[in-house]
RNA sequence: GGUCCCUUCGUCUAGCGGUCUAGGACACCGGCCUUUCACGUCGGUAACACGGGUUCGAUUCCCGUAGGGAUCACCA
């Protein structure tokens, strides 16, 4: 176990979304490469907008990519008298002071600041007040040290800088007495001995005021590695006009999380020109020096790939568990039809997502094929009637056949008939799916069995009639 | 608008001063394979934002310009 601890900090406001999820990737690969500890924090201070439900989905989302953690989850809800205390201790040091100013005079002032051209920062009218009125509803401020500027080391974007000048006095307490983001962050990540925190870019701007508390309480500042954003085809921020941004919707949609974490180490972080990684590959590869520091866009089309690519080399007995539930949606029961192991090994070539796998599938347990008319007329023709009757034949003499028996049965009929595979194979697919787009002839009637298929065969040559 | 960040094919990226007539992957186009659809395979189109420096030599270093993004809440 080394010193390394870094955390991840959603705030429970709706489901995982992609971008949360790489963070929470990165955070978790570089925990287990160095064997540090990975924590889990919620960040639910805001009390309104913080629901369990959305809690419950980025639990699910975590544990379908297989990211667990060592620590947590923690809530910051549970922590509101750490964080008073703190408030107290800043108050008390002069560090901290309470402000009356209310909301619609800053309000006024921001305009006002804006249209004169100026900056919308707080003014500083309560900053030197030395009052105490009684009665009236405060906020309490950071009094940000005003001279000098403030500089760290980002770990993915290297030396940045702030003019302190530039900083003005946030808000660490709501006027009903709840503690506010950027101080909160800083409490927690001192109090768990966070030594880097892993979050995205869109903190960059509010880091220099927190590594300012960290001064004035007194607590070491962690390093900190900003991880770019990722955007739409347009260039925006990810949202959900680019399609589905929530993790667990494309489990819903047939992705595999293998294809998921792949695709999203790969947006930001590159080993080389390698583009497929296992889990564990990724612990041992993983680092903050090859995590580039542009922004990137999400593409959807890659993850369809990579989820083609995992599907193909997937273990057929683990992909016919996870598409049975896609089956099931669909109406269908794999139960009443061939091993679905069998059937899996028949689509993992041709299915680029479990819900294709699902609807490809669906042909092998129907009860009665309908045929696609253009195919039914192209294909079973009277001239096959005779050709597919010898097929009938010498399958129906067997109760199982595997795909070279299935083969050398099928290649008989062509030698005894003079047709060609090309003539004979259509007519039979059509007969077993009802259309021209399937797996192979012969693995088909192998999954089917011969009995199933010559049943399938025998109402084609009625129709055909 | 201020501040901060970013800038190699359409997209993800390799490149860490000469190896670049810039490599890989997705997508796209074409050949091959073939019982369909796919898969696979082979090949092709396609990029260093611009302008100054530094240097014997810049995609690589520095400075501008332009463009993009983030942020300026009693949200996180």
């Amino acid at each position: 176990m080394s010193s390394l601890r870094v955390r991840f900090a959603p705030s429970p406001t709706g489901y995982l979304h992609i971008g949360g999820a790489r963070t929470a990737l990165f955070n978790w690969l570089l925990a287990r490469k160095e064997q540090g500890t990975f924590i889990l924090r919620i960040e639910d201070t805001d009390v309104a907008r913080s629901t369990q439900e959305s809690v419950d989905a980025i639990l699910q989302a975590m544990e379908w990519l297989g990211l667990d953690y060592d620590e947590g989850p923690l809530y910051q809800s549970q922590r509101f008298d750490l964080y008073r205390s703190k408030v107290d201790q800043l108050v008390g040091e002069g560090k901290a002071y309470r402000c009356y100013c209310t909301v619609e005079e800053l309000e006024q002032k921001r305009e006002a600041a804006l249209k004169a051209g100026g900056k919308p920062k707080y003014d500083g009218t309560c900053r030197e007040r030395r009052d105490q009125p009684t009665g009236l509803p405060f906020v309490v401020r950071f009094r940000t040290p005003q001279d000098g500027e403030t500089v760290f080391n980002d770990r993915i974007k290297g030396t940045i800088s702030f003019r302190n000048d530039e900083l003005d006095d946030v808000i660490i307490q709501r006027t009903d007495g709840t503690p506010t983001y950027n101080f909160v962050v800083v409490i927690d990540d001192a109090d768990m001995g966070i030594t880097l925190v892993i979050r995205g870019d869109d903190h960059l701007n509010n880091t220099p005021r927190q590594i300012l508390m960290y001064q004035a309480l007194g607590c070491p500042v962690p390093e900190f590695a900003h991880v770019p954003m990722i955007l739409g085809a347009d260039k925006a921020r990810l949202s959900k006009r680019h399609g589905a941004t929530s993790v667990m919707a494309y489990r819903e949609m047939g992705y595999l999380p293998e294809a998921m974490v792949n695709y999203l180490v790969r947006l930001g972080w590159s080993h080389g020109d390698q583009e497929i990684f296992g889990l564990r590959e990724l612990v041992e590869k993983f680092s903050l020096e090859n995590v580039g520091r542009s922004a990137g866009v999400f593409n959807p089309d890659k993850l369809l790939w990579l989820n083609a690519h995992y599907i193909k080399a997937g273990d057929p007995q683990r992909l016919a568990a996870l598409v049975t539930e896609f089956l099931l949606v669909r109406g269908i029961d794999p139960a009443t039809g061939p091993d679905l192991v069998a059937v899996v090994r028949t689509l993992q070539e041709r299915s680029r997502t479990l819900l294709e796998m699902a609807e490809a599938a669906a042909f092998y347990y129907a009860s009665e094929i309908s045929y696609e008319l253009e195919a039914a007329t192209k294909f079973l023709t009277a001239d096959r009637e005779a050709p597919l009757a010898a097929l009938v034949e010498k399958l129906e003499k067997h109760a199982t056949l595997d795909e070279s028996a299935v083969e050398a049965a099928i290649n008989e009929v062509l030698a005894e008939t003079g047709l060609k595979l090309g003539k004979l194979g259509p007519a039979i697919r059509v007969a077993l799916t009802g259309g021209t787009v399937s797996p192979g002839i012969f693995e088909m009637v192998a999954v089917l069995g011969p009995q199933e298929s010559s049943r399938r065969l025998r109402r084609a040559l009625r129709h055909l009639r």
